[in-house]
DNA sequence: CTTGGCGCAATTTGATCATATTCTGGAGGC
DNA sequence: GCCTCCAGAATATGATCAAATTGCGCCAAG
């Protein structure tokens, strides 16, 4: 009668295999957020993606009140969810602390990595590359965001790498908004000197590169949101 | 036909007085968890929370997820859920980044600061007092908490207080393991230092008081935490 | 006669609950 | 000692209730 449970046990894959809808629901709407696909301002309706996602309401529920406790979302009070829209003072806020966490993650991986890290993440960055060449937003905002948590994973520092994961959910939809305007060909990054610092085992070198990567990354988002207000 | 209308209102005080269940049960269970109510490493269950807060199931998940995307509590994995243990390294971690955003959310806080804003904290500072001279050890967590609360929002900064209060719900236990074991008495802060300061209108002297009280205060726990494992 | 504002009602959406289903952990038998 | 079965707990669904916004229609003013 238990037929299923035979089953399960073979798609058991990597780890974890089953996991509970809530969580995939969670993971879809939080990486719709990280690529930009919902627009800053736009109302998140739990209705609306019961059908979108075609899942039910229970396991959306969970997944808006998780993302809404991270910032990805933000309550407006009246009962509705909508897509926060980042103003510069926030992302000042934003720009201090991601300061602050990068770098120290940066330096806490560069501290603890092994030879094949910077492979890792000189492959990362080599897909990077393509992505801006070929100008795929998309792929540009995925494998510029794995190449950050690939740093923070190195770490060893659950807890600041799941603040800085938090902060990208705060930034996500604005940045996708600064892609589409000034395109992927001008937004600087100082990938290459850290991998070749990581190479050299030059942990402050690390540091340095990342911190100049976050703020001047940063600062591109902080003017094309400035001149949008003024515009 | 629609006398209810009418009722509402009138209630409607402050601002929202009417608050969503799973609202309030996130609030109760978080306070639950800030003042140490939860010991570290205590189950948390979906029913249990039903019966001993007498609400619904939907509101108490809600709740709970809330409090896990937070921080405050652990998903272990096969749909269990528990307070954190606080290990070294992870206290090592909150240290870091506690003292990175105190600091500076006081000194925005002695920046943006009027007259009365001194007198405030002066008199949650003298509520403090008067709870360790007593021995009140619950009175002593929540005053010392709003102290660092009213810090927080004084200095306009909403995206770096938020991420300063999730700190305190992953220490909170704790913290409160340790008052357990050291008192009241033994805890120093420099809440005197930093009101000064204030007054004197020291930006600078505020936020390395409260540099101080936050490193000094973390130290204690820290200690307190290495020997417990020890012994 | 047109237009702007106001209030009511209809619809959409959110909150909660009761219930069915699935899964985990452990007790007991082989 | 391992496997099977069972109890308890969590997950997920759909229904029901409550609230908020939207849109319509009416009235009054220009």
């Amino acid at each position: 009668m238990n037929v299923k449970t035979a089953e399960q046990g073979a798609v058991e894959l990597s780890e974890g295999g089953r996991r509970p809808e809530h969580e995939l629901v969670y993971r879809r709407l939080r990486t719709l957020i990280l690529h930009g696909e919902l627009v800053p301002g736009q109302a998140v309706t739990i209705q609306g993606l019961t059908t979108d996602l075609s899942a039910g309401m229970t396991p959306v529920r969970e997944a808006i009140r998780r993302l809404t406790a991270e910032g990805a979302l933000m309550a407006q009070g009246n009962r509705r969810v909508s897509v926060p829209i980042l103003g510069p003072e926030n992302l000042e806020e934003i720009i201090f602390i991601r300061e602050a966490l990068d770098t120290e993650l940066a330096r806490r991986a560069a501290d603890r990595a092994k030879p094949e890290d910077a492979n890792r993440l000189e492959a990362i960055d080599m897909a990077l590359d393509a992505a801006i060449r070929r100008g795929d937003v998309r792929g540009y905002l995925t494998e510029n965001h794995r190449f950050h948590t690939a740093i923070y994973e190195m770490a060893g520092a659950p807890i600041l790498a799941e603040l800085a994961e938090g902060l990208w959910l705060r930034f996500g939809p604005s940045l996708r908004v600064v892609c589409g305007r000034v395109g992927t060909q001008n937004v600087p990054d100082r990938h290459k000197e850290a991998i070749a610092a990581l190479r050299a085992g030059d942990v402050e070198g690390v540091a340095q590169a990342m911190r100049e990567d976050v703020v001047q990354g940063m600062d591109v988002i902080r003017m094309v949101l400035s001149e949008a207000i003024s515009a």
